[in-house]
Formats: structure tokens, sequence, C-alpha cells
DNA sequence: CCCTGATTCGC
DNA sequence: GCGAATCAGG
């Protein structure tokens, strides 16, 4: 890949919005973010007033999170249908059926309330980030939870719960 | 450990 | 000019 006039134009917008060096990377696909930060230095546009860090931005996920919701394992208790984003909680009430992920759910998840999660892009999950797909699989902003995983597997310790599924439930993903 | 940007230096 | 390797830091 090389930087052609749109990339640089598109990296120096992203780079002004604040995202990370390795975000810009995802975004523009075929470089590294060793490759963006290097042009940003050649550019000269390194010096950013904000900041909106990845990280410093979960903390205060994870600190706001921690207020209002009671213990998130009401999987039983079909009665909580309130969605309220302002103290960190989120709903998945949509069915997942993606095939671009390998864990397919082939069960309609509703009415369960989780953590807020980090919405990692793909390229950034790690083997301790959890995989869970968060968001419509064909919308742009569609990435995964990439909250911290559990004790283990791939998803984090409120996903891995809404993720197993019994061997006979299984289905061959078409 | 996983992430961040900064710098260096061979290509 | 480019970017992998490396460094320093949260």
């Amino acid at each position: 890949m090389n930087w052609t006039d749109e990339r640089v134009e598109q990296l120096k917008k992203l780079w002004a919005e604040g995202l990370s060096a390795s975000q810009i990377a995802a975004q523009l696909g075929g470089v590294s973010r060793n490759a963006v930060i290097g042009k940003v230095h050649r550019l000269k546009l390194s010096g950013r007033g904000k900041t909106t860090s990845t990280q410093t931005r979960s903390k205060k996920v994870n600190t706001s999170a921690s207020s209002g919701h009671r213990s998130a394992g009401s999987l039983g208790h079909m009665s909580s249908r309130v969605v309220n984003r302002s103290v960190g909680a989120t709903a998945l009430q949509t069915e997942y059926s993606t095939d671009l992920v390998t864990h397919t759910v082939t069960k309609t998840v509703t009415d369960v309330v989780v953590p807020i999660s980090r919405r990692l892009e793909l390229v950034q999950l790690s083997e301790r980030t959890c995989k869970w797909p968060v968001g419509d699989p064909l919308q742009p902003d569609f990435n995964f939870c990439g909250n911290d995983v559990g004790d283990s597997g791939p998803y984090c310790t409120y996903h891995s719960r809404l993720a197993y599924q019994p061997a006979s439930d299984r289905r061959r993903i078409r």
C-alpha cells in the first residue's frame, strides 16, 4: 500500500479525531501502526491536544458502570428490559446469526444486561480480549466486545455465559 | 501483559 | 519517504 492523497487525508482526519495509531491503521488497512506513526511524524502533525486514549476511556467506563446496575446475572430473570447506557450497561437484543465469527450463536438472546463493551476492532483483539461480536455485522460500526476475558475461553465472564451452547444445539456454519 | 506514541536507521 | 525494530511509558 502506498500513501495516496486520499489515504493521507483520511489519516489526518482520524488522527485529528483522536484515534490511536493502531486504530487508524486498522481502518486504513494494509499498514501497520508503525507506518501510521511514521507518516504522522513526517507530516509533522504529531501533537494532539486530546488525552482521549482507549485505555483512559475504558477505565472511565468501568468506573461508572459499577454504580447503577445490580448483579448482571439476571439470565433467568426475564423482567429486566431497561436499557440504560448512562450507567454503563447495554442490552443484547439482537439475534446473532453471523457467519463472520467462528463462534456461531444460534439462539436469540434477549433481555440480558451486560456491562458496556470496549468495542474493539478485529485487529485489536488479543488472546485475552473478549471476542463477542457487538453491533450489526453489516454495519461499519461492527466490532467486538474487547473486555478482558474471564477464567478461560474467547469471551469475558458475561459473554461466555451467553456463548455457551449444548452440543446438540450446534449447527454447521453455512 | 497489552496498549500508547517517539525515535532510529536500513532500505 | 517508508516502516520494522526498538524504546519509554501508562
